[in-house]
DNA sequence: TGCGCCTATGTCATATCTGACATAGAATGA
DNA sequence: TCATTCTATGTCAGATATGACATAGGCGCA
């Protein structure tokens, strides 16, 4: 897990050089970037699943593609408002956003 | 539950004057402000069961005492990023906040 | 009454996020 | 090969959130 993890993060550039650093890391930071990713591989696969394209769903949400695509990578810029609001958008409700920031995109819609 | 909650929209400075624009918003902003008033709920009875002072809250979150009333009212100015950060640093789990999120204080802690 | 202690609310400079744009990469089909 | 479609990434001006401060309100106690 922590392999994959620390791979994800540096890919959405977060600062985590090394393992020392990703160490550095206190629980509540660790805790909150997993939140975020589980909220965007969620995000990514509801989106998908309702066969839209980045372009079209960062419209109906009043963003942009580029936007999107740095909330599914979990970007550093983006906001968990904004991951919320996008899922939100998409038709989930808190009970299926309360599962998702916890099991991420392995469990299916209820 | 609807009174309630404009009551307290209102309250924490949403832009909700009547019931006419209390219906005006959307499904999605609605979900958003519940589940931001769970959470607020949520944070103010793990700090008080803790036994924390407001003033002293805030300085391990590195933050001050008025950001922490306004957190806990909800205001409009406290991003959901804050209230997460808020309840892992009062140890709360991904799970305890996905259970917040969802059900607010009235679920005790697991 | 006055005095601590805790919480609420308003303001503001600064930090961070946001949408938009440009551009690049990847994949598909002709 | 080229064109098209979708996604990724960098940048930036403008929008929003943040910590800090001041100050007020509430509540208990002497």
């Amino acid at each position: 897990m922590e392999k994959q993890l620390q791979r994800r993060l540096e890919k959405g550039g977060w600062a985590v050089g090394d393992a020392h650093d990703f160490l550095g890391l206190s629980d509540e930071e660790i805790r909150l970037i997993e939140t975020k990713l589980a909220l965007a591989a969620g995000l990514r696969q509801r989106r998908e699943k309702l066969g839209l394209t980045q372009s079209v769903f960062a419209s109906r949400l009043g963003s942009s593609q580029s936007r999107v695509a740095k909330m599914e990578a979990a970007d550093r810029s983006v906001s968990l408002d904004l991951l919320f609001r996008a899922l939100f958008l998409l038709g989930a409700s808190r009970q299926d956003v309360a599962r998702i920031m916890v099991h991420g995109a392995r469990r299916r819609a209820a």
